[in-house]
DNA sequence: TATAGCACTATACCAAAGTATAGTGTATAT
DNA sequence: ATATACACTATACTTTGGTATAGTGCTATA
């Protein structure tokens, strides 16, 4: 663990000094607001996903059917236009026949980059060691 | 954006030069994976809000319903039960009478932290940002 | 002419997440 | 004896996320 995480919940911790819950609660608030408004926009099943596919580059709508084996049509198109609202991906028809859409990451999606490294991060070690758990009850028993 | 990022994405674009979306998904699979783990454990309104609370040391039930104003107790309970199947919460039972129950983050559960910040930054920019693009609407109009 | 591919949309359905409200057993305080 | 605090549990309900299946209007290909 670095040094900046470490101070940063040495931070947390020596906050709390007998305050009401109430009052801790009001004081974070703020972040605790910001940190849901991002959970609500990356929550569910194939959101993350699409976006972690389409940093690889653009990609036609029967493209991503293919590259997200389980999704069903409804949901793909459902999911890309949350995302596109949320200016995260960028749609383009071209009118050539038959039409042809492609869906590419907006600069502003590569914003989520970090926060796709941290939670892969998280969910590797997270994997790992549940691993290791299993292992050491084994041996155990 | 710092380097580090940008070198990442530039080797994300790079991947993709004509394979099948398939072999895309194959090649990222157990990444795909670690970050719907990840997500699965975090998500819901709840989890992340309480762990945040945490953060800041012990506290009883009572506290914790104090200071997460909206939760109903059958949701405290639940929550703070499956976090304590995580691994990242602690529950201690102290046998004074009336029993007195406190709550606090186990290590493991601090590892979360560099995640909460990467959440807390990306809603804080993303609020600015509608907030920014609000202002620009309202001054065309 | 028939078939298949494309990028969807419509409808109905199901299960999980979350909410609302009430109740439990214990103990202390009045 | 009554009321209150504590840490829950039970039950029923609503909402949301996701699935299953079918269908649309277009065009290229055999």
């Amino acid at each position: 663990m670095d040094k900046e995480l470490q101070s940063k919940i040495e931070e947390f911790k020596s906050y709390r000094v007998d305050k009401p819950p109430l009052e801790i609660f009001e004081h974070y608030k703020d972040e605790l607001r910001a940190m849901q408004d991002a959970l609500d926009i990356i929550s569910g099943r194939w959101k993350m996903q699409i976006i972690a596919l389409l940093c690889n580059g653009e990609f036609r709508y029967s493209e991503l059917e293919k590259g997200l084996p389980k999704i069903s049509p409804r949901m793909l198109s459902k999911e890309l236009k949350d995302l596109e609202i949320n200016e995260l991906v960028v749609r383009k028809v071209y009118d050539s026949l038959p039409v042809k859409v492609t869906y590419k990451l907006a600069d502003y999606g590569y914003t989520l980059v970090p926060l796709i490294i941290e939670l892969t991060n998280w969910g590797k070690a997270h994997r790992e060691k549940i691993i290791q758990e299993n292992k050491r009850k084994h041996n155990k028993v």
